[in-house]
DNA sequence: AAGGCGGGGTT
DNA sequence: AACCCAGCCTT
């Protein structure tokens, strides 16, 4: 991992936003690319923000793009463009949390903060049979000040990585290796045969259901997109104009097409269902074809050739590949 | 303190 | 299909 053999913060940030919520085994190629387009922090604080939610396309989490763009331009005002070097500073960049922090401050500057990540949680929480839920403030608290206090002394960098890499390997969350690890006899977890029960989570999310109709509208061989902006899912990025539904049998109505743009009178082009799951939503969406009259001034236009210059969600990324336009 | 935010992996 | 994986921001 490149990213284990630097000791430049920027280099550590970089790759600890994309390997939060990620496979190391996704998250190479990304961060690869990230570093080879954005090779120092200036060069990423004046890029356009499209050209960083390109890099992260099909990631998700966008916010951590838009965040660590942010936080680049940040370092550029407040630090002249150095990294900073204190616990208080780096904790203070958008994006960069108790985790972060810890992670870049030890890696980077060998300040002595613990990290506490899920695999953290998981080996504090099953060494102290801890029961109480480990998605609650307190809890996490807890955790962390009883991993700070095994770190104490030693090398933070070291500790860290390794505390990390022991709940990845051995003291995974199904089928832990308590046969060979060495912590069994100061194990609560493991006295008390607790281990697959910890750690324990209270929450439960609840998903809804969104039926989204994206319209293709196409004049002038061009389509009309538009940027995702304010809240809610896929901020930043590019979508075609969108009727949503409340129930699955709704489909757009010819009238419900017309406010948007003129449209000739052949029926649209409709595609096949597509579905994806997010954390809180299950997306069903369809794709519409239609040929234009005319369209309103004020909407942007591309070309077919330019789609694959633009940030996509999942969905519609699949959708575009699928119908030959990233071709 | 609670809820929202993608996408991938395993069973 | 139904489960799991997670850190940070906003409200």
């Amino acid at each position: 991992m490149p990213w284990r053999e630097t000791i430049d913060p920027y280099l550590i940030w970089v790759s600890e936003i994309i390997l939060q919520q990620t496979t190391v085994r996704q998250g190479e190629e990304y961060y690869n690319r990230f570093v080879t387009a954005f090779p120092t922090i200036e060069s990423l604080a004046t890029a356009e923000q499209d050209a960083v939610l390109k890099l992260w396309e099909g990631l998700g989490y966008y916010s951590r793009a838009r965040n660590i763009h942010h936080a680049a331009q940040d370092i550029m005002i407040r630090f002249g463009g150095q990294f900073p070097d204190t616990h208080k500073d780096i904790l203070s960049l958008k994006g960069i949390g108790p985790y972060a922090a810890a992670a870049i401050g030890s890696f980077a500057y060998g300040l002595p903060y613990v990290v506490v990540d899920g695999n953290v949680l998981r080996v504090i929480s099953r060494l102290y049979g801890i029961t109480a839920p480990v998605d609650v403030t307190t809890t996490v608290k807890d955790i962390r000040a009883k991993a700070q206090a095994l770190l104490e002394t030693q090398d933070a960098a070291t500790f860290n990585q390794a505390i990390m890499e022991f709940g990845a390997m051995m003291c995974t969350y199904k089928n832990p290796g308590c046969d060979s690890c060495p912590l069994i006899r100061s194990c609560r977890a493991y006295q008390e045969e607790m281990v697959p029960a910890i750690p324990i989570k209270s929450k439960r999310i609840k998903k809804t259901t969104r039926y989204f109709h994206f319209l293709l509208l196409e004049h002038n061989e061009k389509l009309v997109i538009e940027q995702r902006s304010s809240k809610g899912i896929w901020q930043g990025l590019y979508q075609f104009p969108l009727i949503e539904k409340k129930e699955a049998k709704d489909a757009p109505s010819l009238h419900e097409v017309a406010q948007i743009a003129s449209i000739n009178e052949q029926p649209p082009q409709v595609s096949e269902v597509y579905k994806q799951t997010l954390t809180h939503q299950y997306i069903v969406a369809r794709f519409y074809k239609y040929s234009c009259k005319t369209v309103p001034k004020e909407v942007k236009m591309i070309r077919n050739t330019a789609l694959i210059e633009y940030a996509w969600p999942k969905i519609i990324r699949q959708y575009l590949t699928d119908e030959g336009y990233l071709a």
